[in-house]
DNA sequence: GGCTACATTTAGATCGTTCCAATCAGCGGA
DNA sequence: TCCGCTGATTGGAACGATCTAAATGTAGCC
């Protein structure tokens, strides 16, 4: 609980070195620092170049000791190493900075009993409010455990297990899988697809779920078939991918195209179109989801959805402040748009 | 300065409450909390039950204001969008979490301004050391005016422009640019090529200046000619270096592989190649660096050098703490090793 | 001179913890 | 009975800031 790893630190320079060497009280040297209306200019000015010259450094630890407030807020990311999360953390740290915050950074490793650690290692800090992407299988009782029901949360990304206590006032932000995949698979019908496939994701994964749905909504709608062989299931990664495609080909009818769980997926299925002599693009039609960097140059162009995750970064944030605005208002779900970014990956099916 | 953007807390447990309830004296609960032997062990059950009920939660700012100590490491990046600073940034979270201490994140955006800003901001925080990436062209007068000589600095990746003050303890962890670029170059060398372009990157950029280096002292060991026309420059993105492609093909005779800057820019040449009707791998051979996901699965697979950027994570936090404990000595300059993983696309040269 | 009004400054308590020196109970030995 | 010793506990002063209420000086006005 109070584990001694902590190191000490040099010698500090405080209000008292600067009030003793003004001949002024510590009270005044803290007026100056916030740049109260209330000092004399000379008295200032003189207060101002003594700071200077001794090089203070603002101890914000003590201020938010004495004025009970906070100044930092923790940011709890399953995996930090997967770019979407990487630029997630550099929208909600720009975004944080400028509300005059700083970081507090904590990586689970999908692990849930590392992320309760780490949340409970976190609050100690005592951080304003908490990010959290939550480890998969995460359940909302660890959580309230770690953090009780009064920290200030927003739940990015995945839903918790589990209850969550209604007292507890936790905010939410999601991407909209369901109308993005959607949005896909009406793109590919649209295109002239009837065969379609599901390529890629785990069905323990709740946006990989959310995705499905999305994908059965849209033919459902069109009156298409929905065949259980044309769901394939696979490792998110591009090689896992690629080594799945022929599954996609075991029996005919075989489809025209797939809506692929998310990017590194589809890249991954190209490859092992390729591998078949099957030209993506041209002679089978493929979309993604992320709209990471490399699928605009990829071969061919990815079709894909935007989710902008930086921009995502900066909403939890904003959404985050408004809560540590009015701590008494009721949750707030959030669902985040996602863009279709059309390009040369979903062709019209070839005409036999 | 001190500019007020901080917001109110709500009313905690602290050891006064749990010594009132036990009957008992703060500084005996404090005891408790820290494990001392002093105390007898009912009364340590007692107060851990209160501590228990109460859900209590150790303010650690408080401790260290008390003990002079600090219990967290800031980490500075210029980029953190880019994979491989994620993949250090968790690297760093992780060896940083294990030793008990929090990550401070702050990101400049490649911005000396923002550096500044930013470093300011989080020394306020009173972290026990800095890790930091430079932005490009941030000078040491800058680090030095927003960190004064005593924190305890670890660069990573770039040196700082300007001078350094020679009492400033600032220890460095730098990659193997110049020895990785050489050990490509030689490879291409022993698959039997002579004419060998260094693409992409920036003159102005540290480590593509080593890498550039690198390359030509494996081309004059050998006796081989270093053709202007074979440096080409380019923006470290693929998209960039797709685009400069025709500039090695300007004039006869013309390269038969290429040392590139990084993956990105290797992997935006082999899409310009393809354009041209160049088979990378077997018509023309390539080399990147940073060993980044997708060389593994590109097609053909990209021979390029490991950088292993976690690992890097784990070893500088591992330097800055090492430097917490010795203050005082003199500072290091460690060289990490990068480690060349030969894959499809350094084929030998067409036997014309 | 005595009064109020205003501008500036300040002593001292406080935030939640840790540290130091002091206290206290119990017990055995001289 | 007195002394010293050990084991357990504690009061009060820190740490470096902020806040409150009160003090100080200085004019202006009758």
């Amino acid at each position: 609980m109070a584990t001694d790893n902590t190191h000490p630190v040099h010698r500090k320079i405080t209000l008292n070195d600067i009030a003793r060497e003004c001949a002024v009280s510590r009270a005044t040297v803290s007026l100056v620092l916030r740049g109260s209306p209330l000092v004399n200019t000379r008295t200032r000015a003189r207060v101002e170049e003594e700071l200077r010259r001794q090089g203070y450094v603002y101890n914000r630890a003590a201020a938010n000791l004495r004025r009970r407030t906070s100044s930092s807020i923790a940011l709890v990311l399953n995996d930090l190493a997967n770019p979407f999360f990487a630029e997630f953390a550099a929208g909600v740290d720009a975004a944080v900075g400028d509300a005059g915050f700083v970081t507090l950074l904590g990586c689970t490793s999908e692990s849930p009993a590392r992320e309760q650690a780490v949340l409970g290692s976190l609050i100690e800090h005592g951080p304003a409010g908490i990010i959290l992407s939550p480890a998969e299988h995460s359940g909302a009782e660890h959580v309230l455990a770690a953090l009780g029901a009064r920290m200030p949360l927003l739940l990015f990304n995945r839903e918790l297990g589990g209850d969550l206590p209604e007292y507890a006032h936790w905010d939410l932000l999601m991407l909209d899988n369901q109308r993005g995949a959607r949005l896909a698979t009406e793109h590919l019908i649209a295109q002239g697809h009837r065969r379609i496939a599901f390529f890629g994701g785990h069905g323990d994964s709740s946006s990989c779920r959310q995705r499905h749905a999305g994908y059965v909504e849209a033919m459902q709608a069109a009156g298409l078939p929905i065949e259980p062989r044309w769901r394939v299931e696979c490792a998110p990664t591009r090689l896992d991918a690629a080594s799945r495609t022929a599954a996609l080909f075991a029996t005919a009818p075989v489809p025209t195209a797939a809506v692929c769980y998310n990017d590194a997926v589809a890249l991954g299925l190209m490859l092992g179109l390729y591998q078949r002599g099957v030209q993506p693009g041209r002679d089978f039609a493929i979309t993604g989801f992320d709209d990471i960097a490399e699928a605009a140059v990829s071969m061919p162009s990815l079709t894909t959805l935007s989710t902008t995750p930086r921009e995502r970064g900066r909403q939890a944030a904003e959404l985050l402040l408004q809560r540590l605005r009015e701590p008494a208002a009721s949750s707030h779900r959030s669902i985040a748009p996602v863009k279709l970014m059309v390009r040369d990956s979903s062709c019209p099916p070839p005409t036999a």
